[in-house]
DNA sequence: TCAAAATCGTCAGTACACGGACTATAGTTT
DNA sequence: AAACTATAGTCCGTGTACTGACGATTTTGA
């Protein structure tokens, strides 16, 4: 019987998916269907920094430029964020929140912190932060191998690439 | 000095957002920059039990019905699968590989065995057990969780709706 | 048997998510 | 100062991922 449902659950990186998904679902019943997960991590990062420019923004929460870029045109259009440019750099948009951004942030910070206890509520509590340590560790280990790797001049040129 | 950075590596929800960014490149840079994970996971299935619907594949490989129809689309105008309508249910889109979507699955395979490895080769092989285990069970308990609430006649109907 | 309900797939709309090409601006070198 | 380089942001193309609406078909049940 054993489909390939079965066989992908030995596979952390299909499993990976998986839980985003849930976490994905969970977010929308539990949080707010109106501000979306990436959408709140911004408003959380700007609720800490203020008048960082897009390319800090995303290094906070994980996002590349361009998707920084679209999340933060969504939320501006909302009213949740301003925007402004660097009068020292031109190159740069400051971001900041607005009142009702403040606001909407802090109605959803202690619903996030609810749903993100009730995501690993299967779990003990020393397994809950037995997962959490591990997905730190994969997390970094495979960010430094990112980096270590798209370094231009590689220490050692063995990467060859096959096209 | 803690940022909105430091902040959210609690979150398990961010968590699991940057882990599937992580398995994203990951992914291309280990098993192909052709095909995707997804794509993958559905050639997989399809290697695993031929013509069947696209909602049965859906469910193997955990993908609603309108991403599987996209995934498929793809996959079957580069010649990895073929498509025909059943003859004996015509709602239906028989599914199975091509002789050319077997021998990419095939060769994809240990590819794809040996990048997983190496998503979570930080951790100790008893972690990694852990973590696979751990996994499995949140995502198990929290689809349980989505199909339980989205039961249409509700044991106890008092989920009411807040517009 | 014929209408109601369920199922399958499609389509449109929204929102991440990434790479690559491009523009504008800033900083550095000569 | 002019040329080179680096950086910030935008734009385009591709690919998930989900909801809700829809049409076609099958199944059910009165």
């Amino acid at each position: 019987m054993s489909t390939s449902h079965e066989d992908l659950r030995r596979h952390p990186g299909h499993l990976i998916r998986r839980a985003q998904q849930v976490h994905y679902w969970l977010w929308n019943a539990e949080v707010s269907s109106e501000v979306t997960s990436p959408q709140f991590a911004v408003l959380y990062a700007l609720r800490a920094e203020k008048n960082i420019d897009q390319t800090t923004l995303g290094e906070r929460v994980s996002l590349d430029r361009s998707t920084t870029a679209e999340v933060v045109a969504r939320l501006k259009a909302r009213g949740l964020i301003q925007r402004i440019r660097d009068p020292r750099d031109a190159r740069r948009n400051l971001l900041r929140l607005t009142a009702a951004g403040l606001r909407t942030t802090e109605r959803l910070i202690p619903k996030a912190a609810r749903m993100n206890r009730l995501l690993v509520s299967v779990l003990s509590e020393r397994e809950q932060t037995e997962l959490l340590r591990m997905l730190n560790l994969v997390v970094d280990a495979d960010e430094g191998l990112r980096n270590e790797r798209s370094l231009p001049p590689a220490p050692r040129s063995e990467h060859a690439e096959a096209g």
